[in-house]
RNA sequence: GGCCCCAUCGUCUAGUGGCCUAGGACUCUGGCUUUUCACGCCAGCAACACGGGUUCAAAUCCCGUUGGGGUCACCA
């Protein structure tokens, strides 16, 4: 038996990001076994522009290095992949649980159903009218049918039995089947519902291994027994806990994102969005952090998100935490599925990105920060190759302080012509004793550097420092912030390199007339 | 409320009856390194929800309590 395992997403116009743990369990597990992934699209309620809301879900999986085996785009042979187009088998079978009799026209109102169930829930019992159409005569329903009245169909619940499943990581669960409403599975409109065409299309597309989030462990009774009647065999399930918002126990939801917004918790995340997507050219509210392209826009890896993803509710041993997707596919399995849910959580998501950052060679790192220059206009579209060579140059020299991508952006000194001080630092470095006077006796020693090297400028410093008997630290605190007017940054001879002999002297002389003006 | 699921440091987790004085990671704190920042290194803070059993032995098994969550649609 080849393991088959799909991932059903609606097109929302976004993929989610709990969502994504699932998915990802779900490619993980199909990877491991050799198996198959599916995806199926459950548009039943969708009206158009599928396709629109549908290319972000796709781009997810793209950019994340998920490949489905069945699906849009690829196709497959059980296809169609959209529910949309699939009405048919869903009729079909319907039609046979109706004409087997282990379905049922009902014609009860919405308000007379609603009352039953109010009912039973007070009295503790199953619903008692509920199946008061069941009652109807042949003829008496022919009647109706000709009438037109609207009917909507529903399954008729043995209630006599228990219901068992065991799932790979609840264990054995049962249900009392004495204890549940009849479900519509045929909307009147003849379209089906939920359950109904999970299960048709489950069995139809031979899905072996169910694995999804636990809010479905309840419809999982009502599922087994459409299975049985439908004469289908029953799929292993396996409830994975769902993914909760950091610092709650709520399940991470975009409803939420004004409250994450505020939330502690969430901070690092919003700190980057704000920062970065102004600068990119997108609305601040376009992106966040519970959707999967926040991540891919902000410049995170694949292997950061994979890592933080696949951490979250699983773990390998007690001490591995840095797993690549290839180690995820090799060592995944349901038994190691946390029971309890999990929050996701920013911090150590960073902590992964940052190690797998660093795994990359300067090279990599730089092909990832240079879209980001050009997005912030501090790169043209069409870089020369001086600008590559430039933008080379301040990654490699940046080394790990570039944690996602667009940290680059943070660094931007070294592509405009206006720099901005930190005032505090400025203070600090820069205005204060007799620095400016030495920044103007140290000015044509630079100026008159026939070479600017690394060494060439240290060399003329620690000259000129000897000279004068101060530390070398004075000076050098007070070259990083004239030249680049930040605290923060790669080693000062580098960034005097990288400025430029030229603009350094001009920092230089702009510094001494802001430092000596007020 | 009924039914179902869950419960170890702030967070992610290890733990499947003795290797537990409960391990690792993130965060945080202190220190070292250092021309800034970051990295790195060292150290530290910090948890078995509670109550009963079972057993020579319980974080681990059983029961109960409490707490958290899910679900009870002509949503998915």
């Amino acid at each position: 038996m080849t393991v088959r395992t799909r991932f059903a997403p609606s097109p929302t116009g976004y993929m989610h990001i709990g969502g994504m743990r699932t998915a990802l369990f779900n490619w993980l597990y199909a990877k491991k076994h050799g198996g198959k992934f599916i995806l199926r699209i459950d548009d039943t309620d969708q009206q158009r522009n599928v396709d629109d809301a549908l290319a972000p879900i796709l781009q997810a999986f793209r950019w994340l290095n998920l490949d489905w085996d069945e699906g849009p785009e690829v196709g497959g042979d059980y296809g169609p992949y959209f529910q949309s187009q699939r009405s048919d088998l869903y009729t079909a079978a319907a039609d046979r649980l109706l004409a087997e009799g282990k379905a049922y026209r009902c014609f009860d109102t919405s308000e007379e159903v609603q009352a039953d169930k109010e009912a039973a829930r007070e009295n503790g019992t199953p619903p008692a009218g509920m199946r008061r159409s069941l009652e109807l005569s042949d003829a008496e329903i022919q009647q109706k049918l000709d009438n037109g009245d609207p009917w909507v169909m529903r399954f008729k619940v043995p209630q006599d039995r228990k219901i068992e499943i065991h799932d790979e990581i609840r264990g054995h669960v049962e249900w009392d089947a004495a204890l549940m409403f009849d479900p519509n599975i045929m909307r009147s409109n003849g379209s089906p519902l939920y359950n109904f065409a999970t299960v048709v299309d489950d069995a139809q597309l031979k899905i072996t291994h169910v694995i999804r989030a636990e809010e479905h462990l309840s419809n999982t009774a009502i599922q087994v027994l459409l299975y049985e009647a439908l004469g289908e065999t029953v799929p292993t399930f396996a409830h994975i806990p769902f993914v909760m918002a950091p610092g709650t126990k709520k399940k991470i939801s975009k409803r939420d994102v004004e409250k994450y917004r505020k939330s502690p918790a969430f901070k690092i995340l919003f700190d980057l969005s704000n920062q970065v997507l102004p600068q990119i050219g997108l609305d601040e509210g376009a992106l966040n952090p519970v959707m999967v392209e926040f991540y891919e826009q902000t410049g995170f890896l694949p292997a950061g998100l994979l890592n933080s993803l696949g951490r979250t509710g699983w773990s390998f041993d007690e001490t591995t935490e840095f797993m690549s997707l290839d180690f995820l596919i090799e060592n995944f399995s349901l038994g190691r599925v946390v029971k309890a849910s999990a929050a996701f959580d920013p911090e150590k998501l960073m902590s992964y990105q940052a190690h797998w950052m660093n795994e990359l060679s300067s090279d990599d790192r730089t092909e990832r920060c240079t879209p980001f220059l050009q997005k912030a206009g501090l790169l043209p579209a069409d870089p020369s190759e001086d600008d590559l060579a430039k933008v080379s140059k301040v990654v490699e020299s940046l080394g790990d302080r570039i944690k996602v991508a667009s940290d680059i952006l943070t660094y931007g000194y070294f592509f405009k012509d206006n720099i901005e001080y930190d005032a505090k630092a400025f203070k600090k470095r820069v205005k204060k004793g007799n620095v400016p006077e030495l920044l103007g006796e140290f000015r044509p020693v630079l100026a008159e550097l026939s070479e600017w090297t690394l060494e060439s400028i240290e060399a003329a410093l620690q000259q000129f420092a000897e000279s004068k008997e101060i530390g070398t630290g004075l000076l050098i605190n007070a070259l990083r912030i004239a030249s680049t007017g930040s605290p923060a940054g790669p080693g000062v001879y580098d960034c005097l390199v990288i400025v430029g002999q030229e603009t350094v002297l001009t920092r230089i002389d702009a510094a001494i007339e802001k430092a000596t003006a007020g």
